[in-house]
DNA sequence: AGAATTTGACCTCC
DNA sequence: GGAGGTCAAATTCT
């Protein structure tokens, strides 16, 4: 236990060291305006992030499962479930903080993503169905974005969208418009909720269209899309057009008002 | 044919 | 046990 313990700590503190050459690597070519950094040796640092991780939750796996926080144990189950084919159990249903709600004039709400509706149900005291969407590469991408939508007022119609969690795929929107009452889009409300919980693969953090930031790196590269039985999953080669695709929509910034306790900088632990 | 939607069943949380 | 969220087979659409 004790010895396990260590090497998990170390696994730790490796990651962490490679999470933050990662980093310094990734600003240098942000400064430089070179959006290409060495992709092998991005690759190297990801990998090295990674094996430190997926060591750390197998060192616990194997050992003090129980006595571990219940987001690191819901990441540990992840891996289990995706290595194990023949389990059939879905994960954990965690109920999830709102990432952002939205009152439209419209069911159909053009974020600037591509949404597949995945089910639809009745609520209780609400005369009007809830219709559940996902983002449209779940699959591709593991991109685990979801929103409610549901009609809240009949007459003018209006509709509340709820959304859950970030996007992580590369399918960045190219207008980020947040418009005010009087606007004449549809778009009539926007609020944010500041309370993220940390995130786990059933709970995919990342970047929303809103809101770009680093966690796009972290989610690509943590679980390849096509790849669930490996210990180490592999690399994901959509790394460097992420780094481009964050750079190029930097600007964003300009629209959110981050909240203190959400994106804090890495600078590590 | 492949993508998207529908909808009943299943699952988790409270 | 009920409510709400997700899955997945069947169906529809493009």
């Amino acid at each position: 236990m004790e010895e396990n313990h260590r090497k998990a700590m170390e696994e730790i503190m490796r990651g962490c060291e490679f999470a933050n050459q990662l980093q310094q690597l990734l600003l240098n070519n942000n400064n430089t305006n070179d959006l290409t950094p060495t992709t092998s040796f991005v690759q190297y640092l990801v990998n090295n992030i990674i094996n430190s991780f997926s060591n750390v939750l197998f060192l616990i796996d194997k050992h003090d499962f129980s006595s571990i926080a219940p987001g690191v144990r819901s990441v540990v189950n992840m891996e289990k479930s995706c290595k194990t084919t023949s389990s059939p159990t879905r994960g954990p249903y965690k109920r999830r903080n709102t990432t952002l709600e939205k009152v439209t004039e419209t069911p159909i709400d053009d974020d600037g993503h591509q949404w597949r509706k995945y089910g639809q149900k009745n609520i209780n005291n609400s005369q009007y169905p809830r219709n559940y969407y996902r983002c449209t590469h779940k699959y591709d991408q593991r991109c685990l974005t979801t929103k409610q939508v549901e009609r809240i007022q009949q007459k003018p119609p209006l509709y509340k969208a709820t959304y859950y969690g970030h996007h992580t795929c590369g399918n960045m929107p190219n207008h980020h418009i947040i418009h005010g009452p009087n606007d004449t889009n549809s778009s009539i409300l926007l609020s944010f909720n500041n309370t993220f919980s940390v995130p786990t693969n059933q709970e995919s953090s990342s970047s929303s269209h809103d809101l770009v930031n680093k966690d796009m790196f972290s989610t690509h590269t943590a679980f390849d899309s096509s790849n669930y039985t490996s210990h180490v999953p592999t690399l994901s080669s959509t790394l460097e057009t992420d780094h481009k695709s964050m750079m190029q929509y930097g600007f964003l910034y300009d629209f959110v008002e981050f909240d203190d306790d959400f994106f804090l900088p890495f600078d590590g632990f």
